[in-house]
DNA sequence: TACCAGGATATGG
DNA sequence: CCATATCATGGT
């Protein structure tokens, strides 16, 4: 007993569904989506069973006038269509219209360079806080490569999926799944001991509605920040983390951030990496937009690396060295 | 072989 | 509040 429904989203040009497919390659993440023309896909719990939702760009020849086509398949009513439907207007910043950021990042020539070379470029943002907060915790301290095993194999581990045309689909994990592992479980693959703590408790603590994810909606950013810091195992560069990808917050300014200095230094040229304090005295003219100014200075910065790698490298290494190129984009 | 990787926590000054 | 040790594993 389960529904298809469609839907269409219309947003505000510019758009550019092809970053979010770059997007999704290149994150650690991709093992939860299907990439095709135009096309994404992914499965999502929706009240207990996985539903497949396929996003498909309906309008590629003219951007000025995007339309989106959303295809829910196996929701188990009418409501839970509509909810994978929302879950992904979120993921793709549906309701965020680029012009008003564009407009503030115009008074610099830096900044402007940057977003015309990127524009309609809008924010992949995690399904949900929980599933932010878990992914934000596996990749604490541990490089890409590793982290993108970790989070492959939770997944396999314990998460529902749908097989169709003969390709499995999972849906990434609820609490209550996660939950139910043990500490040993993931040790054999390889969780450090406290990574396993961190990931299971968390997971308990949410299924068990000692942590209220919800509550933090209704938030300022500080006291996000600080309910979620009181968690064991969340920090304040993981608390960052979910409020930037998992609630979607737009003036998030993760001020100690290594790429977002990295950045700054790099584009504008400054002789030294600048701390803390410095980046926050210099996003005094990002507010209201923070998260935006960030990501779009890891994405170039990212982008940049990678140009500059590919200039020093001898064209018969250029092939091993592309993977890595790619990977370079922040999420 | 060291050292690092998009950290977090506990402990001592 | 700041500095340091510890965690644990894979990549380079």
């Amino acid at each position: 007993m389960s529904i298809s429904k469609s839907y269409r989203l219309t947003p505000q040009a510019p758009y550019r569904f092809d970053y979010f497919q770059k997007r999704v390659e290149n994150s650690s993440n991709s093992y939860l989506y299907s990439i095709g023309e135009n096309a994404l896909s992914r499965a999502h719990i929706i009240g207990g069973h996985p539903v497949l939702v396929h996003i498909t760009l309906d309008t590629p020849s003219t951007p000025n006038a995007p339309v989106i086509r959303l295809d829910v398949q196996g929701a188990h009513s009418d409501a839970r269509a509509d909810q994978a439907a929302d879950i992904w207007r979120h993921m793709l910043s549906i309701d965020r219209p680029l012009l008003p950021f564009y407009q503030q990042a115009a008074t610099d020539p830096v900044l402007k360079t940057i977003t015309s070379d990127l524009s309609g470029m809008h924010l992949l943002l995690d399904s949900s806080p929980f599933e932010s907060t878990i992914l934000s915790i596996i990749g604490q301290q541990v490089n890409l490569t590793f982290a993108e095993n970790l989070k492959r194999s939770l997944v396999e581990l314990c998460a529902s999926s749908i097989d169709v045309n003969g390709s499995t689909h999972y849906a990434f994990p609820s609490p209550e799944q996660i939950a139910a592992l043990n500490y040993e479980q993931l040790r054999a693959m390889k969780f450090s001991q406290r990574k396993a703590e961190y990931v299971i408790d968390f997971a308990r603590g949410v299924a068990n509605g000692s942590i209220d994810l919800h509550s933090l909606q209704g938030m300022s950013n500080a006291e996000a920040i600080d309910y979620l810091i009181k968690l064991r195992g969340i920090g304040r560069w993981t608390a960052e983390c979910v409020l930037l990808f998992g609630l979607g917050r737009p003036d998030l300014l993760p001020a100690a951030d290594i790429g977002l200095r990295n950045a700054i230094q790099h584009f504008w040229g400054l002789d030294h990496q600048p701390t803390e304090q410095e980046v926050r005295e210099f996003a005094v003219p990002w507010r209201g937009h923070e998260s935006y100014f960030t990501y779009y200075l890891w994405t170039a910065l990212g982008l940049a690396r990678a140009a500059q790698k590919q200039q020093t490298v001898t064209p018969k290494a250029k092939r091993k060295n592309s993977k890595n190129m790619a990977e370079r984009d922040k999420e």
